[in-house]
DNA sequence: TCTGGGGTCCTAGGACCC
DNA sequence: TCTGGGGTCCTAGGACCC
């Protein structure tokens, strides 16, 4: 079996579900195989759009990202359906879970798609065979269709991948990609999207050939690190390691959601500004981190995005503060016309464990304690205001009695900490 | 009669520090 | 009297992907 592996370089798979969502959703209701089926956003709102469709639907002309009514005009008798994401998170489990029997090196890159690096499998048999297992397996056992490239670095075997769709495996030798992905037009390259590929074509580069034989220092110097990166792509060159950590290195956490209607009214800004903030730390809560750094999105009618966000001194975990801010962004920065979208995003992301010790890795105790000072203070200053905090320790004191209305531990604290800060401060 | 929601990475300017 | 250069952080926007 060893000869078909590579001396030296790598054999890595990528394992991509087609079309995904619905595939779950047949799987699960058996009845809607063999029909044309749909999964869209707010399938009852007028904004719905199609999120994946079967391959019965993508013959009648359906794509994704295509809005509802015009799916429908392609193909009547549509079966459109709301997405069930729990569904497809607890499928996706499954399939990464199934797909580490065979090595330990998996990456999940999204819900539905994933590196194995292979090279060291070779008492399991050839990549080609251990290939079409895998693929056999995940029909029968889960249901679910994928399709597999094989090849020497995760860029190739992407590529690959993509080129048989449903059920396909197909394999991309460094030696083939003279012959296979040179004619290609460099817009079909992974990475390079439509703006790039205007770029490039300006610059004479129409296929991922051109682009291979292209000057890289002028690639470099209208592209910038990205004009480095699809050169050396473009030559079948991609030292990426798999890794099976990144899944655990997640950057930020949002949510947002597009109006039914567009408005204007505060009262509705508010409640959906509660609602984002509440979910974002749900999660946040799951996953235990907090956010140094929150975001507010805000799209207006004409579909122009503006995001604007504050870096906070004490790290913030609690929908209320989250809330807090977002609103304050949102006032801050509202144009006063009509909104679209609205968006809560939690940036800057840290361990929970970690986001006191970070203040002061020696005093973890008294950390504690002043972070819960910091955010009484907040509070206080948002009632009273600055001002008001700056006028001295017997004026607050009265206030916060009648602010908390018991005597406890935590008042005495914030007058503490209050006269500490204003020897501080002078 | 249009275009969702979840992300990552890169760039670029200004503030600030040394 | 005139004004370097490196580094980091913060913020906003853009390109891209699934």
């Amino acid at each position: 079996m060893k000869q078909f592996y590579p001396k030296d370089g790598r054999v890595i798979f990528h394992v991509d579900m087609n079309s995904f969502y619905a595939s779950v959703e047949i799987a699960f209701d058996p009845t809607l195989k063999g029909k044309p089926v749909a999964i869209a956003g707010n399938a009852k709102e007028r904004r719905g759009i199609i999120v994946t469709s079967s391959y019965e639907a993508r013959a009648k002309g359906v794509k994704t990202t295509m809005p509802i009514w015009e799916a429908k005009k392609h193909c009547p008798e549509l079966i459109v359906m709301e997405p069930n994401f729990e569904r497809y998170r607890e499928a996706s489990l499954k399939i990464f879970q199934f797909l580490k029997e065979y090595t330990p090196l998996v990456e999940p890159v999204s819900i539905d798609e994933g590196y194995m690096d292979i090279t060291s499998c070779y008492h399991l048999g050839s990549p080609l065979y251990i290939a079409k297992t895998i693929q056999a397996r995940l029909l029968k056992e889960l249901g679910l269709p994928c399709s597999i490239g094989i090849a020497p670095n995760k860029f190739l075997a992407k590529m690959a991948s993509d080129m048989k769709k449903p059920l396909g495996i197909t394999v991309l030798r460094k030696r083939e990609v003279q012959k296979i992905l040179w004619p290609l037009k460099v817009g079909e390259m992974h990475g390079i999207g439509q703006k790039t590929a205007e770029k490039l074509n300006k610059l004479g580069i129409i296929t991922i050939g051109d682009l291979a034989q292209s000057d890289p220092t002028k690639l470099k110097h209208s592209l910038g690190v990205n004009g480095e990166k699809i050169f050396a792509r473009a030559n079948g060159i991609d030292n990426r390691l798999v890794d099976p950590e990144s899944v655990f290195e997640f950057k930020t956490i949002g949510n947002s959601t597009t109006l039914p209607v567009d408005t204007k009214s505060m009262e509705k800004v508010k409640a959906i500004l509660a609602n984002l903030s509440d979910s974002v730390a749900r999660r946040m809560a799951r996953k235990e981190v907090c956010a140094e750094t929150l975001q507010v999105t805000i799209r207006y009618s004409d579909r122009k995005t503006v995001t604007r966000s504050q870096t906070v001194v004490n790290p913030i975990d609690d929908q209320s503060d989250i809330y807090k801010i977002a609103l304050l962004l949102f006032t801050k920065h509202w144009t006063g016309e009509p909104i679209r979208l609205l968006g809560v995003t939690a940036q800057q992301l840290i361990d929970k464990k970690n986001a006191f010790k970070q203040l002061d890795l020696f005093n973890y105790e008294r950390d504690v304690k002043k972070y819960e000072l910091t955010k009484t203070m907040d509070k206080l200053r948002d009632r009273f205001g600055e001002e008001a905090l700056l006028k001295g320790s017997q004026l607050m004191a009265k206030k916060e009695d009648r602010l908390t209305d018991k005597k406890t531990r935590g008042t005495s604290l914030e007058k503490d900490f209050f006269i500490e800060n204003r020897k501080d401060d002078v």
